[in-house]
DNA sequence: ACTGGATACTTGAACTCTCAATCTCTATGC
DNA sequence: GCATAGAGATTGAGAGTTCAAGTATCCAGT
């Protein structure tokens, strides 16, 4: 080789005034917002955010149940945060593990009825948190532009690609 | 008293499919946005993102220095919080902590100039992440939408209302 | 069958964050 | 001047997360 394969190295395309305003204004909020569910969530149903958001999940899946790594892939997690929150979440009685039968290396995350209850506890108090942050202050213009635009963030972060470094298979 | 003063318990307005489909496309992009931020910024950087954002906070402010209230209320976060994170950041030598003259309980968190130099090289890349995953996706519309509509519900976060629970106070 | 590589999930240690308690210092009222 | 409430910041313990490594199983090719 005769000389290094460096990199171009351009001046980077820093954010203008405008693209810092609204990159600071989404961290904000959403540093706010996720503070303020974890709260309202640890407070009423002794759980964090992220923990209902499974019992959530499995709720609406048929048998309640859903093999790990679909759960990871639904919360958008790592199936490493998975396996602990799931642990902790049995402990609570609230999830049982199940062996897959089809599968034996594969295990079935189970709600119980005592989660079932608790998570029927709990979501009023959500259902109202989030409404008061969010939806009771945009109109639905401003709900629609917000879904849109994070629904396409939210894909780019999860490209169909093999290869891809998704969370879940991390 | 005559009978328990029970709350009225009306049936709590639950979301529309609309509003769920909007909910769970902030969620999803708000945690896989944060796990990517988090995670180029830990391989690049050796910091979560949190902490970059400080540095960010400690770069911009005169003297490169904060008191440690306000840089937690710049950065949305408790002085729990900020503590363990300064000291972290003071380890790395990128952040040093300095008495204030003119009320002896005040800290400053005032950035080194390693830490100004650690700053620099991380900030291209972690800029660069930032615009693949969000402006170089959205239309200039989409992203005033999306910075309006994150604004409203950051101040809706932030009530200036005394007795407010506000992270940085608690 | 058998073997190498991928898949499914778990584990433990290091790190980060939360919560409640603590400490020091400031400001207020008497 | 002195007591006391409040403000600024830190601490330690417990809970949650990440990362790298581990176990067990499945599968494709031979």
């Amino acid at each position: 080789m005769e000389y290094m394969n460096t990199a171009p190295a351009e001046e980077p395309r820093w954010l203008t005034d405008e693209e810092q305003r609204t990159w600071r204004a989404y961290m904000h909020a959403a540093t706010l917002l996720e503070d303020h569910l974890d709260r309202q969530l640890q407070r009423d149903a002794g759980m964090p955010h992220v923990y209902y958001g499974l019992l959530v999940q499995l709720a609406e899946a048929p048998r309640r149940r859903l093999r790990m790594t679909e759960l990871a892939m639904n919360a958008k997690i790592t199936r490493s945060r998975l396996s602990h929150a799931i642990a902790r979440l049995e402990k609570n009685g609230w999830v049982r593990r199940e062996d897959c039968p089809s599968d034996k290396r594969g295990q079935f995350a189970v709600l119980t009825d005592a989660g079932q209850e608790t998570l029927g506890k709990a979501a009023p108090g959500h259902v109202a948190a989030v409404r008061q942050a969010m939806f009771d202050r945009l109109t639905p213009e401003q709900q629609k532009a917000l879904g849109d635009a994070m629904l396409i963030i939210a894909e780019g972060l999860q490209p169909k690609e093999a290869g891809a470094d998704l969370p879940w298979l991390r």
